[in-house]
DNA sequence: CTGAAAGCGCTTACAG
DNA sequence: CTGAAAGCGCTTACAG
């Protein structure tokens, strides 16, 4: 934008000071054949000094280029979401796809630098189309349906009934679900497990999920939750950690479960039980319909994959 | 590739379709002041029947488009990486550049994709650079020096020693590094240790990183190690839950330490020890080399980030 | 409100 | 071994 700003230097401005033609100059940064060996060397020493970068633009636009997709991911900072997109990254990169990444917050303009956009963050994700009217959007597990978005569900039922089960025929009697407690009530997790226990004959208390275990055992000793359902892996671990400053043993006094299945609910002790999902199977379902939805409009694109019920220890 | 594909369609078919010139379709698709809005209603019918996309090439080469960074990160499923590459989301979204991502055994061609690569993977990475030359590198943590590249060195001496005078003022004296131990011997971060055990006039045993605890407790009970030093918190994490499993008591029998500083390791109890480094201060530093190594070319590009000790509850 | 022209930076045939 | 020409798909002034 400033007007001294040097102008950054294109092939021709090479071609000028290595005193040959521009496609000399194409010959030599890409090492083809049939190109005098000295002539070469002048033009990379001119490419050099000239702090030469060639313009992907110019080249994508004559060069048959691979699809660039965007991933728009929650926290990174959280493995679950390292997970899936370290399998996007792979599937990707098996089909010759460029991968740009990016959290919500972030402001990168998406639409124009990607053929194709996958957002799995939690919640509904808004892309900015400048001019890209037919850009595919896929949103992975979205709190709500986006016409022209396809989508990928996660089917939950199931494995929470196996879970509230699974604990109810362990004596559980108090449990509690930890949930994101917003404007619109409980999440969808939230609400899975709250249903099941309800069908088993239940009621379940449900408390904020960043609860602290004093919060929920209340000042009754004895009365508190004999079960805690965590609102994913990350804060099973931080209950399961308040637990034992607590004194209280796990499963024995309290049972926990988790939700995410993460690889990482296997390195603690006790190994925490969990609602875990295929991410394989997730991202290939999100990547085939991107495919789907890059060809002409058909009618609803949806994939939807279970949640299965993992016991390990800690319940 | 296959000649009865049809050529996705341009700006020039809609405009054939629509019957109207390309300048009103970009108006149009751009919700620009000045058109009428029966045409453009006609322009995007023919957009969406054409399922037409805009190409990003043609357009990039005519507007001013942000930079593209390209990331190169080890296993995303290591939260240690998902938080490095977070932070770089974070920043170089502030900065308006997009970040394509790529994990090593990606075969995605990043030098032709992106102005400048930043690598973070726990071994020397090669960029193909065709065409490129004065593509902008920068290694974090490389395990050599490469010519050319940037680098984002850590100084892990002072913090190993630290954390080994922490041990050894509660009593440590037969520690073992767990270590990767490829043909070249220790890591660097094994070095650092077994240095500092040295240093102190202890001599440390090293075994692999993935030694289970019977492995390294020998036959002789009592004789085992009294500390473990681990390749990362995530194999802290096992080590800790082996010892449990063990009956063994951390840290009154065993003393554990963890490298790497997730945020994670907060959340387990005991609270693992470990050798933390700002990753908001590694990732700035990468990409002021990048901006740095983006200009005209200098001498060395290197920054050095310090690791910390921080003592938690396993030491 | 709409269109004809120029040009962004590159590579790919085609000549010499 | 090297160069002149055409063209990729788009947007930006400029005319009408």
């Amino acid at each position: 934008m400033n007007a001294s700003a040097p102008r950054a230097a294109t092939i021709v401005d090479v071609a000028r000071v290595a005193g040959v033609s521009r496609q000399t100059v194409t010959r030599a940064l890409h090492d083809m054949p049939g190109i005098n060996a000295g002539t070469r060397e002048r033009v990379l020493a001119a490419a050099r000094e000239l702090n030469y970068h060639p313009s992907r633009f110019g080249r994508g636009l004559v060069k048959p280029a691979g699809r660039t997709l965007g991933l728009l991911v929650g926290d990174l900072t959280n493995p679950y979401y390292g997970e899936l997109a370290s399998t996007v990254l792979r599937l990707a990169g098996e089909r010759g796809w460029n991968v740009v990444m990016a959290e919500p917050g972030s402001l990168s303009d998406l639409a124009g630098a990607t053929d194709a956009v996958v957002g799995f963050t939690g919640s509904s994700i808004e892309v900015p189309r400048a001019g890209a009217p037919n850009l595919p959007v896929v949103e992975i597990d979205p709190p709500h349906d986006h016409p022209g978005h396809g989508r990928v569900e996660f089917e939950r039922a199931q494995a929470s009934r196996d879970a509230v089960s699974h604990l109810l025929a362990r004596g559980v009697r108090r449990p509690v679900v930890l949930d994101l407690l917003g404007p619109e009530g409980c999440s969808r997790r939230g609400r899975a497990f709250v249903e099941a226990f309800r069908d088993a004959g239940v009621e379940p208390a449900v408390a904020d999920r960043a609860s602290s275990w004093a919060d929920l055992a209340g000042d009754r000793p004895g009365a508190g939750p004999d079960a805690v359902v965590a609102f994913n892996d990350l804060e099973g671990f931080r209950v399961l950690r308040d637990l034992r400053t607590a004194g209280l043993r796990v499963p024995q006094d309290v049972r926990v479960v988790g939700v995410d299945g993460l690889a990482l609910g296997e390195f603690v002790a006790p190994r925490l039980s969990t609602l875990t999902i295929d991410l394989t199977e997730v991202a290939r379902a999100a990547l085939d319909l991107v495919v789907e939805l890059s060809g002409p409009r058909s009618g609803e694109a949806v994939r939807v994959v279970p949640h299965r019920f993992v016991a390990r220890d800690s319940t």
